[in-house]
DNA sequence: TCATTTCCGACGGCTTAGGTCGGAATTAGC
DNA sequence: GCTAATTCCGACCTAAGCCGTCGGAAATGA
């Protein structure tokens, strides 16, 4: 996905080239983009000079979407499932460690929510392939709270 | 922890009742509890009326060290380990995607340092065997502030 | 027509979580 | 001192999940 950010509107890019740049297997990425595809995520066009590209700009493409798509939904613990329609157990309601477990992926969604794929790919590194993307500096607390700290709502 | 929080101050309870009580193997239980004695979050008596206790008031322990003790440091994934000497990968520092890891981790000992043994183990529900504890209640976002939102420090 | 590329289902190995088993060390009560 | 209760500990087992492979069918631009 990072990758697609950063050729975010010049067109479709092939998973053999993703493949190349980011060294992984070709087999395995056709695997993960297809949970993307399914999620909207990316387009596809088939045929030669084919290949996948963002759906929306990377702005508009929360982490939590992301993640959903490729590891199912959040869940630390079987009993406190993401998923709207999961099958509660019959301790639900009065079961503290459930509850517990409800509050850890509260959070885990509020993070990952509260970051889009544009947060991970910084501008400077979309279209210039210069190399290292520029990060934050993670050792400064201050500056983590800058990035659309808003958008803050676990989904249920 | 649970069931030796409802005990707390009467002295020693051995695995066999604790495994009756939450019906779960003996020989599980033990497994897990050596973690929790090596944490010192237990304190063991040997032999003949012996057993585990609470090495400390529910009050005072909080999740996140109960967790770490039976699954090790928080890690939601492998570049992005609580423990502190860990091995770092070469990309990290300038890794988006350990960035987005480190920030999930962050949320989640945060949630897990800011409940403690006595969140999930009222009062009410810690000497009278009456059967289902009373929690706080959960659709209720504003209730959930109320505990302990204080201690979010994520230990580091 | 052909090379390129997505699409898709089946399969395989390795690691881990979760749990079992058997027996040694320790200690209270008799 | 004997015995029963209990912790302590290492070896073992098993099902599931992650990561990945493989082979081939369908679509499409040149």
């Amino acid at each position: 996905m990072a990758q697609l950010a950063r050729r975010f509107g010049t067109g479709p890019a092939s998973l053999t080239e993703i493949a190349e740049q980011e060294d992984l297997p070709r087999a395995y990425l056709e695997q993960l983009v297809l949970g993307l595809r399914d999620a909207d995520l990316v387009h596809s066009t088939r045929g030669a000079h084919g290949g996948y590209e963002l759906a929306r700009a990377p702005e508009l493409i929360v982490m939590g979407e992301v993640l959903r798509a490729l590891e199912g939904p959040i869940a630390p613990m079987i009993c406190a499932s993401d998923d709207p329609n999961h099958v509660t157990c019959a301790r639900t309601g009065y079961c503290m460690v459930n509850f517990m477990w409800i509050r850890v992926r509260d959070a885990i969604a509020g993070a990952l929510d509260s970051m889009t794929l544009a947060d991970l790919v910084p501008r400077i590194a979309r279209l210039g392939g210069s190399g290292l993307p520029i990060m934050p500096s993670l050792t400064d607390p201050a500056s983590t709270g800058g990035i659309a700290a808003t958008t803050v709502t676990a989904a249920d």
